[in-house]
DNA sequence: CAAAATGATTAAAG
DNA sequence: CTTTAATCATTTTG
């Protein structure tokens, strides 16, 4: 999701011209730690732990709550260091007030004040302390941030799907190769045969399409199974079989399906460099050493990338075979021979 | 252990 | 909303 990116955003307004948002950056900082419950109700009992937290109002949602515990174990943790930390840097600005006014009283002896003076005094302490709150907010919301992607972050929990789920998800991919892009219905009844969702279905497709296309020749010797596959359990059914067409799919309009047998001539093997430019950038200037056990909260439960900023740079990718499924950006029309389904033989001994 | 595979997320475009 | 393309984080594999 985007959380991070969110707070991220409110972090790293440090931008050339000095915009000076009064009050939008803070407003927006304990929004959120509103809606994550760190600046909520306070809670002093021992026990009741059960925070709102993540109402999760959601339709279908039931999350597993197991390993929810965890996460609002840490939760809380933040919660009580913030809650923490703002009373001593209340308390703080408290007595600073105070002994200032002192000073200034003292003072009123020896030479005049008035009483603008002191209201100066006062609000300038007011703000540089303000400053400071808006620090720790900032670190808390970071650590929210990191807490949530180390928790919620699905990308964490992946497992392989089992072998049946893929075989089924190959078989209707390569039968469908000329549009391989599965109506809602279908995509419900592939979700139900494979035990997955519909969004899992979605998201295999996107990975399939996508892959396949970006290199073919990898992929050359699973189509030709799976094609070879569904062209003899449709064999089976004409028993004729003089001529071996075999239409098998009543679609496969036959376009995109190229098989070369061997003539490689298909070459685009992706040297992909790999942009590893990730720049961590440091958020600010720790204000006081406090701030910092924030961090090792953080770094407690498994340490994720200390720094998420990610500086997206677009690799130039230049090349790009129309694979011709859906239209490209690019009308580069580049190997499309569109090859008739072909004879299906299987010798292909390799 | 490093590289390949793989599922999930994101931004951008339609 | 869906799809592409890039990328992330994990799992499998050699």
């Amino acid at each position: 999701m985007k959380w991070f990116l969110r707070g991220f955003h409110i972090l790293s307004i440090r931008g050339a011209q000095e915009e000076e948002p009064p009050d939008a950056q803070l407003m927006r900082l304990d929004n959120m730690l509103l809606a994550e419950g760190v600046s909520g109700p306070e809670k002093g009992g021992g026990s009741a732990a059960a925070a709102a937290a993540a109402a999760a109002a959601g339709g279908g949602g039931s999350d597993n709550s197991a390993e929810h515990s965890d996460y609002r174990a840490k939760l809380s943790q933040i919660r009580q260091i913030y809650h923490t930390e703002l009373e001593k840097y209340e308390q703080a600005c408290n007595e600073f007030t105070t002994h200032v006014m002192n000073l200034l009283r003292e003072q009123s002896r020896t030479r005049p004040i008035s009483p603008k003076e002191i209201e100066r005094m006062v609000s300038i302490i007011h703000r540089k302390f303000s400053s400071i709150q808006m620090q720790l907010k900032q670190s808390t919301c970071e650590a929210v941030m990191i807490l949530r992607s180390r928790f919620l972050d699905a990308r964490r929990k992946r497992r392989n799907f089992n072998k049946q789920a893929t075989e089924i998800l190959n078989e209707y991919f390569y039968s469908h190769l000329s549009n391989p892009y599965p109506s809602e219905e279908a995509k419900e009844e592939l979700a139900k045969k494979c035990s997955i969702t519909v969004s899992q279905v979605s998201n295999w497709f996107g990975n399939k399409r996508i892959r396949y296309k970006k290199n073919i020749g990898k992929f050359q010797e699973e189509a030709n199974m799976y094609a070879a596959r569904t062209a003899a359990n449709a064999t089976s059914v004409s028993t004729h079989g003089s001529q071996a067409n075999s239409p098998s799919t009543p679609n496969s309009a036959g376009s995109a399906g190229s098989f070369n047998m061997n003539s490689g001539d298909l070459f685009m093997s992706v040297q992909s460099l790999n942009g590893d430019s990730y720049q961590g950038a440091q958020v600010g200037a720790n204000v006081q050493s406090q701030v910092d056990t924030l961090r090792h909260v953080i770094s407690q439960t498994g340490g994720y990338s200390e720094s998420l900023a990610a500086s997206q740079i677009y690799s130039p990718q230049g090349i790009n075979a129309n694979g011709g499924w859906q239209d490209a950006p690019t009308p580069s029309s580049v190997t499309s021979p569109t090859e008739g389904p072909g004879s299906v033989h299987s010798d292909t001994s390799n």
